[in-house]
DNA sequence: GGTTGCGTTCGAGCGCACTCGAAGTTCTAG
DNA sequence: CTAGAACTTCGAGTGCGCTCGAACGCAACC
């Protein structure tokens, strides 16, 4: 598993905050500084902990658009780049990559479509609010198990 | 949605709580008393929120045998039912089929497997875990959007 | 000047977990 | 007596999200 730096660095910053996330902490998740200019694919797909192939694929389904250097090689801007963090974070979120591609579809055809973009952002809130409360479940199940097994305590 | 009856009753459970889920809990989570005698697929189904379909394909792929009625109908008894729980509930964490196959088959194998099981269940605590924080994270970064578009408080 | 390495395009293939459809049986109600 | 519902088995099909391989280009290095 790669970029875990980054992901490391932000949650090291989820244990001390230890409250509701901070908006703090969504920025530095979505901070690319350190880097500077245009990104080549192998470090965009190493930072998003994704291939090479998936951002080829995400672009020619339209996810997004990239420049090409003068060998033809993808040229990953900051914007670019921040589109992606976002699109990984919402796909690991468990949204579908229809969804993510209407979703696009409303980004890129301006401002007059934030409404409908806030609606499907307030779904997917809900939809991730439903898994995390499923998974509380599965975990406090398995912990359960465990438990009949006389299993070690956990970290 | 069926099954919410059962996710209602826990969660409704979950919200009193508020702190670590107990075990009790997780108890009622498998309490399928209210039911007697074996039941039919359809209600099995329709307790776990799968489809018949499913239930079946289940059982063919060898994560569980049911006995049959006169007329050759599957009889879900208490004891198949709790391993269908069980094993939902891992489905639901994202524990994969192969995994499950492997694990009910150490079950089948006797009390020897115990060690190895437990190796298996600590393993999938870790990934339900990392999930649950992953998902935490999607969600402070799915309100921070709706916050930068404005979007009414959530509930 | 060949080889290594990193990139390109394109279409095809894959793994997972269902999901479905066809054809048949049996029970119940009208 | 017939229609409908609910079940059975079996093999085949589906949708998703990648993932891969082939054939190629270009640039740097010993």
């Amino acid at each position: 598993m790669a970029s875990d730096d980054l992901m490391n660095k932000v949650l090291s910053n989820l244990d001390e905050v230890d409250g509701p996330m901070s908006i703090e902490v969504i920025h530095r998740l979505a901070d690319t500084s350190g880097v500077e200019g245009p990104m080549g694919i192998a470090e965009v797909a190493q930072l998003l902990d994704v291939s090479p192939h998936t951002l080829r694929y995400y672009e020619r389904i339209g996810l997004l658009q990239v420049d090409r250097d003068g060998n033809g090689h993808r040229r990953y801007g900051a914007e670019v780049v921040r589109r992606l963090v976002f699109l990984t974070r919402m796909r690991l979120s468990g949204m579908a990559m229809r969804d993510l591609q209407h979703y696009v579809g409303l980004v890129d055809a301006g401002e007059d479509t934030v409404p409908e973009r806030l609606d499907l952002l307030l779904e997917h809130r809900d939809t991730v609010r439903r898994q995390i409360r499923e998974l509380t479940l599965s975990l406090a199940a398995t912990e359960y198990k465990i438990a009949t097994y006389g299993g070690r305590a956990g970290s």
